[in-house]
DNA sequence: TCAACGGCGTAACAAATGTTACACTAAAAA
DNA sequence: TTTTTAGTGTAACATTTGTTACGCCGTTGA
């Protein structure tokens, strides 16, 4: 194993060199196991007795219902660990299938492995401790967003959480944005330009200022 | 909010009363603070240092704009960590305020005494894992639905994850299944109505059965 | 018994959003 | 240079959803 697994763990154990994350690398029991593309890497009910890293590769997830329909939620690229939240869940199990979009190598370090390592190494600890809490600090922002009803809500929510001094900056897109709302580009963009005719906001490439603090706040109504 | 597993992060703890949990505060080190009602308990921006739990009382949280609008988040009863999840975040600031609903005490545990007895207590690291892991379950879940386009979809997707040989059983209220998807109640009950109208489910008493799943699954794009 | 209430279905209409299509621009590729 | 491509705004129309109001039913409590 190579430098991909650098990778791995300095996500997993930041606060170390690379020298360091050598000796470590000996010290984690693992397995390695390749996948070739179209197999399933795990099941939807597994259980997950690993912690379980993408090293190579990209998968995709689905649900998949009890009656055989399967529906896609996100395809993933390496490096990236599959499931790290749910290893110590009640119900550990896997919530959705995984499969190989292309060949694939995948790690595991069993759960014991991890505690093992959680208890020596402060820092893997952080490292896990800190990935999941991002994930779930992404996805409570986005469901923060959709609770939002209405486009021109969502507009205001996400203005307000990044404004400084009424001046704003989407950083992205319309078109990701519109992703990143579940709306259409065209409605998201009739959104905005509705509240520019209304002197609630001036926007241009992707840039603008709040005008009117009042009418946002009622917005969100 | 999933209030069944609360908490105590050691999963020796986690069924225990609150008798019991006044022993586990003599094993780690902690403070306790009382807030009256009103009283900011934390502010946004704050840095998360400690493992915080409100041991009593009921708390809301709110966004809180730099041009000082409010956005209301959600309301906590005791007993609830509070922000667990950023504790150990790469971005471990309060993402929001926290106020005093009722008198409140609330107990603080710093970050380095909870990694200790991380390291000395697996069942603490458990717990506090279990915590996190269900809470991001939850929201995962949620996100899933609300990612759905269109009622009629989330009504699908819903009853695809817990549907039986097509038998399934809603186990809410149309009310509360109406604002769980963030839809109103006239809008859910119509779209049901006319599922069941156009031969795709039947419907009686929050259960039913799936006659069509491939109706189902054309919903679902 | 009756009144009050909450949960539910339904309908008519209003409002928001999706859909589709087209035009314009800037940047990248040919 | 010209052509292509991606990103964007806009419009007209279709569809979905929200809004409001009403009636029905079962439960609760006076």
């Amino acid at each position: 194993m190579e430098k991909r697994d650098l990778l791995f763990f300095c996500s997993m154990c930041r606060d170390k060199s690379a020298e360091e994350i050598e000796k470590i690398k000996c010290t984690i029991p693992h397995m390695v196991k390749e996948y070739k593309r179209g197999e399933h890497i795990a099941y939807q009910g597994d259980k997950v007795q690993y912690l379980i890293m993408l090293i190579k590769g990209k998968v995709k997830t689905e649900i998949v219902s009890n009656s055989g329909l399967t529906l896609p939620m996100e395809e993933v690229q390496a490096p990236y660990p599959l499931a790290a939240a749910f290893l110590f869940a009640d119900d550990n199990c896997f919530p959705v299938d995984v499969v190989a979009l292309q060949d694939c190598e995948v790690l595991y370090i069993s759960k014991d492995s991890v505690e093992a390592q959680i208890a020596k190494c402060p820092g893997f600890l952080r490292g896990f401790m800190a990935f999941n809490a991002n994930r779930m600090q992404y996805i409570s922002e986005r469901l923060k967003i959709f609770a939002q009803k209405g486009i021109k809500a969502k507009i205001v929510y996400y203005i307000l959480s990044r404004e400084q001094n009424g001046e704003f900056n989407f950083e992205r897109s319309i078109v990701s944005l519109a992703e990143y709302f579940g709306v259409e580009r065209p409605s998201l963009s009739r959104a905005i330009s509705e509240m520019v005719r209304d002197g609630i906001i001036t926007f241009q490439n992707g840039k603008g200022k709040v005008l009117d603090f009042d009418a946002m706040e009622n917005l969100l109504l």
